[in-house]
DNA sequence: TAATATAAGTCAATAAAGCTGACTATTAAA
DNA sequence: TTTAATAGTCAGCTTTATTGACTTATATTA
C-alpha cells in the first residue's frame, strides 16, 4: 500500500497552521479601512459574509460566523444603524430578516475588497489556473461538514 | 488576451469568505478539548503555532498571530505556569526566549489536533494528491509577503 | 568602555468581541 | 389552536486585545 506523504500527520498538522496564518494575514489587511470607519473584525467578518452571500438570513449568518445571536446582534444592529446593511422581510418565510449591502455598504465593502484581493492576486499570479482551481475545490471541501 | 477567470473579482471575493469560513470551521472543531482544559481560542492559536514552530521566539509569535506583546503575555504566561509550554534563552542571542511544548503540551496539542485533522483528512481523502499539493501551494504564497 | 538599541516582561486602564440566561414578539406548522 | 421556529432584546459577565508607560537584561556600536 502506497504512503500518501500528503496525508500524514505533519502535513495535516502543517496545513491547519497554515490556514491560521493565512487568514489572519488576509483579515488583518484592511486595519486603515476599517479603523477610518470605526470598524473593528467583527464588523469586518459580517461585512464580507452579507457580500458575498446577499439575502442570507439571520439564522445562516449565525452558523457561518460561529458566533451566538446575541454577539452577531451587537454588531449588525450597529451596521443596520449607520445604513451598511438593511434588512427584508423573507417572502417565503416571514419570519426570516433577510441582509443586504446598501449602496454605501457595497462601496465599504469595495473598499475593504480591494485592500484584501492585492494579497491573493499576488498568490495567483504566481500560479498556474490549475493550482488556483485546486485551491478553491479543496478549501470547499474543507468547509463541507 | 485571454480572461483568465479566477483572477477575476468575484472568484477573488469568494476565495476570501471561503478562507474565513474554512478557518473559522477548523478552529472551532475542538471546542470541548479545549473547554474540558479551560483554554480560550487564544490559547488554541498560541500552542497550534508554538508546536509547528518548536523555538519560536516571542518577536516571531507576535508577528504570526498579530497581536501585541501585552496580549499574547497574559496568554502564554498563563500557558508557562499550567507548563503546557516552556521557555528557554536563546543560545544565539541571550534576549530571545525560545518556546517549546513541554512533554504535557505535546500531549494536550495532539489531542486538539485530532479533532481538527478529521476535518482535513475527510477534505484530502476526496481529493488527489495534485489538488492537495496545490492547495497547500496557494496557501504559502497567500501568506509571503 | 560607555552609550544606545533591541527583546522581553510588566502594570494599569480601556475597548472589542464573545458568552450565558431569561425573556418578548411575530410568523409558520402541526 | 396549540406548538415550534425565527428574530430581537436586556442584563451581566468573561475573554481577547488594545494603548501607553515603564523595567530589566542583553547586544551592538561609537
Amino acid at each position: 500500500m502506497q504512503d500518501f506523504l500528503y496525508l500524514r500527520e505533519n502535513n495535516i498538522k502543517e496545513i491547519i497552521e497554515l490556514m491560521l496564518e493565512a487568514y489572519t494575514n488576509s483579515y488583518s489587511d484592511p486595519y486603515e479601512v476599517l479603523k477610518k470607519n470605526s470598524f473593528g473584525k467583527a464588523h469586518h467578518r459580517l461585512i464580507c459574509a452579507v457580500d458575498i452571500n446577499p439575502g442570507i438570513k439571520v439564522a445562516d449568518l449565525i452558523k457561518k460566523l460561529k458566533i451566538t445571536k446575541q454577539s452577531l446582534s451587537r454588531v449588525l444592529q450597529e451596521l443596520i444603524k449607520k445604513e451598511i446593511i438593511s434588512q427584508s422581510k423573507g417572502d417565503v418565510d416571514g419570519r426570516h430578516r433577510l441582509l443586504h449591502l446598501t449602496e454605501n455598504g457595497k462601496k465599504i465593502s469595495e473598499e475593504i475588497f480591494n485592500t484584501q484581493k492585492k494579497r491573493i492576486l499576488e498568490a495567483f499570479k504566481e500560479s498556474d489556473s490549475d493550482e488556483v482551481l485546486n485551491f478553491k475545490k479543496v478549501l470547499k471541501k474543507i468547509i463541507a461538514e
